[in-house]
DNA sequence: ACCGTTATATGACGCTCATCAGATAAACCG
DNA sequence: CGGTTTATCTGATGAGCGTCATATAACGGT
């Protein structure tokens, strides 16, 4: 009911955020609304705007925020790789069932997608700053010179987590996956054994 | 105020119809309103339940309506290419700015992407409908045996179309258009090759 | 000519939302 | 310790939503 200590304070302003970057790739960012996200965080829905600005404030951190813990796992998945294989480990895990199913702790690009465009120019901006750093790391990690590869992958593989969601039949869900891992799997080997 | 014909009356249900399937691709599903596209249909609101059973129903129906309008560009774009490059005249018709720019009018997969996760079950399986029809035309035109690329095609292009619509800088939005074009028209020419 | 049907219109219901105003009380700071 | 700051709560505002009840009046069939 009363005030926090400072620290108190900045964690309920992390909780917030954190779970605000899992609603909005699990409910959409018009899905996610600011009474749902106070309750599970344990506060009233007016102690919001002594955090956050706004809604719009909020949703460019907690996007900024997804896009940030998505590419820490990334990049754990490129370390823990062999050398030229990093990206074709980096897709391998993208295109799973569990990637699939949990979308709260996945990667924004495909949970966001359409949703983007009738955002403001500040959640759009945070978007747009975590597609460049994955087409960046994406291009970092390429085998051979496939730099002008990197936007057909994250396209396709974004579209193809996208897609196995919105559809309602699970052997076509499935198969939208494993064919899409087959076949950028074998464009990355090819990259690959080209040098 | 007062009643319709019989035909009036059908050419209001349809107009209502078209409506909602332009607004649904434009505005997303969670974005189209009952009053909204009641008012475009120069209706008001009250009279939207005397055509469908619910806002569910009618998106259900204006999902499918977009799949069909989306299906005969398609087809026209095959009829008027050389046999076996009918796949890859679509895909260079599908990854434009034009189509990226024209939401309300373009095909409804990338459009509707993300939002069909949390769409009650009739919704879903008119988008599902709709997947199946644009994978078996892809299966149908492609060249040589590529049927398991189909799915890949289809997440790559649709996902090149929601991201180019979701950034905000619009190099990278052509840039995306254009490398992902040039990715799958090098696909499809080789696979043409190989017959 | 009549009457049941029905395509519209008006208006209201209950809900949820983003945002803000005011009060409270604990934390901070001198 | 005293005064100020502020994190929280309660509650309100106004808007928009999907849905439905009721009324109207023209249609369609008899």
């Amino acid at each position: 009911m009363a005030r926090h200590s400072r620290e108190e304070a900045a964690a309920s302003r992390d909780r917030v955020l954190r779970i605000a970057s899992r609603s909005i790739r699990a409910r959409g960012i018009g899905g996610t609304a600011i009474p749902a996200v106070m309750r599970d965080a344990g506060l009233t829905h007016g102690s919001f705007y002594a955090h956050f600005d706004s809604k719009d404030a909020l949703v460019s951190e907690a996007c900024a925020h997804a896009f940030l813990r998505s590419a820490a796992v990334q990049e754990a998945t490129a370390a823990g790789s062999r050398k030229g294989e990093a990206l074709a480990a980096i897709v391998r895990r993208y295109l799973t069932e569990a990637h699939r199913d949990e979308p709260e702790t996945g990667c924004p690009a495909p949970a966001l997608m359409t949703e983007m465009v009738r955002q403001p120019a500040a959640v759009r901006r945070a978007y747009t700053k975590g597609i460049e750093d994955l087409l960046a790391r994406f291009e970092r990690l390429s085998p051979g010179r496939a730099r002008e590869l990197s936007p057909a992958l994250l396209a396709g593989i974004s579209g193809a987590i996208a897609l196995s969601r919105a559809v309602d039949d699970p052997a076509l869900s499935a198969r939208i996956l494993r064919d899409t891992l087959a076949f950028w799997t074998r464009v990355l080997a090819r990259k690959e054994g080209k040098r």
